[in-house]
DNA sequence: TTGAAAGCGCTAACAC
DNA sequence: GTGTTAGCGCTTTCAA
């Protein structure tokens, strides 16, 4: 591989001249220019990155550091924000974490020694540390949930969305309705079991714990949360579930006991999926503009790359209740109709 | 941050003992070892690695390359590769091309430049040349097709794959078995069709050209596909979709058109869906150990920068049919009972 | 066993 | 407008 010395002594010029044609001829005059990128297109000269970054002190790649690469709603932003980045030049390494706050924090330090030019991460947990990103001035965008008060975040209002899904399941004739959210500690996990709450006490229903569960975002952790409920001497008639892959498992798990959906128990389900229209029935999702939520936070990133300094931002899109059969109860249908 | 020089300065030594240290601390007296260790960690120092990298000409970093990373087969190879890589302390950096070999060229280009240690690439076509890699002495792996005698490679068998799913559908019931296969000169795609002519051709039947498409491994390719199918004079009673995603579209077409799956129009799909147990009907499909695929194209990476200098290997996986309803006519189920 | 020093390839003062 | 040169932080001869 050509080094940049080689193209000057090719072109029996400096490395300086060659290093400014390379960034765009700014100060050459333009002859001379145009035979060094001669000499550079002959040879296939590319700057060296790595060298480059070093004496930058920077780089031009951002991280994305998502919890759960299997699941369409980080794969979905995962593309919005490849998309945006490459706008400017960038270019993303994605990072993925399986919820696991070590694997988190590995990853992070590999990040801040590889000198990335910025970070997008959707958190593992409430006790996720972005300071050895921050500390070196490394820029941060943060998607799910704020990380301070500098740290610029982009999310979906997850409070809100849930408790629209709750009361939507109560007003199409559900009485005894079950949450299945994500784990203790993670922000919309929380957030989402808050909405729920609330739907239920405006509803002047009495909070019953037995109905609740905190499980792992994944299939299986909502498939056996299911399965319990299901068991339940009083079992629920409708089930919110916080997230799309525990949806699935909550599906499988009504399948299995040979519970009928929509009128032995209903199903909403956060966020979308491709598929959510070709079940039988099909499945009621609070759909998440995922794809808008990633090009937000690559936009946020880039901005302060370019030098904004304005206090911490929060951009946040409202989930929007896509109903479909899964949630709308026969009887409580022909009522409504 | 600190530098190596601040922690030699603080531990009273030369920059040379506290890289000893770093990697390891062969040749150092432990007892000194010790104490450079002691400021290392109350400094917090971590190595650089921009400057590692361009010192060492290498860095730690493997690139997975891959064509959509919206389809399910793909990020579960990522999951494979990641773990596989994480075990050898190698981070990896996930470029999606899109299917797009003018974005896969750009990723080529940057990851050269970028000194990453080693490359897995699912193609994007024929026409991909990796040699801007090889020719800097990048290690490569591809998956899914073979791209030169001195490159490992690790695949599955989509021929003999698609050749069972279709000759399976003919055996349970079908006469007219259409194929929507991927793009042109895409490896996966021309095999997969060669599959399907074969089997039919092996039951002597002629094979009709209205019966295949070539569409673009997405939903909407293989929605148009079907809803040209299902308007012909002579429609399919079948249809063999080359990949999960266009099994998507397929099923929408099908829906939308009201034509009953199995009885009306039978469906295999290329790639198993982790949700095509919950369809109605379900799917029967061609698994693929997606997982396994990754971890072992990491492995034989792993093993090339270990110094591994044998010929190009290939690992070659056998598809499984997973058979469910979308398959089984009813005439001929009961035909077969 | 330890240290001095060169140099990986690039950019940006600074000098001309 | 162009060249000289220092130096980003690290590893690794080579000498002591």
């Amino acid at each position: 591989m050509a080094t940049i010395r080689e193209i000057a002594a090719a072109a029996g010029v400096s490395t300086a001249t060659v290093s400014r044609v390379v960034n765009g001829g700014v100060g050459v005059e333009p002859g001379l220019a145009k035979r060094v990128q001669g000499v550079i297109d002959e040879f296939g000269y590319t700057p060296n990155l790595v060298a480059r970054g070093l004496r930058m002190q920077a780089t031009k790649v951002i991280a994305l550091v998502i919890a759960d690469i299997e699941n369409p709603f980080f794969t979905s932003v995962c593309r919005g924000v490849e998309d945006a980045a490459r706008r400017h030049d960038f270019s993303v390494m994605l990072c993925n974490t399986d919820e696991s706050a070590t694997k988190e924090a590995g990853y992070l330090d590999i990040l801040a020694a590889q000198s990335v030019a910025g970070v997008i991460i959707s958190a593992a947990s409430s006790t996720s540390d972005v300071t050895t990103l921050t500390s070196r001035g490394i820029s941060v965008v943060a998607i799910g949930r704020k990380l301070g008060p500098e740290i610029d975040c982009v999310r979906s209002d997850s409070h809100a969305g849930a408790r629209n899904a709750t009361r939507h399941l109560l007003e199409y004739g559900a009485h005894r309705v079950a949450c299945i959210t994500g784990p203790h500690g993670v922000a919309t996990a929380e957030e989402r079991l808050e909405g729920y709450r609330e739907a239920i006490e405006n509803a002047r229903i009495t909070f019953d714990p037995e109905l609740v569960e905190y499980a792992n975002f994944r299939e299986d952790g909502s498939y056996r949360a299911t399965r319990r409920m299901l068991s339940l001497a009083n079992p629920p008639d409708a089930i919110f579930v916080a997230n799309n892959r525990m949806l699935v498992g909550a599906l499988r798990a009504c399948r299995e006991a040979g519970v009928e959906i929509p009128n032995q128990v209903s199903l909403v389900g956060f966020d979308d999926l491709p598929w959510a229209d070709l079940t039988t029935p099909s499945i009621t999702t609070l759909r998440q503009p995922t794809y808008e939520i990633g090009a937000a936070a690559a936009r946020l990133l880039v901005e302060r790359l370019q030098g904004n300094r304005e206090p911490g931002r929060e951009v946040v899109f409202q989930p929007e209740l896509v109903v479909r059969e899964s949630s709308i109860k026969r009887a409580a249908a022909n009522f409504k109709n």
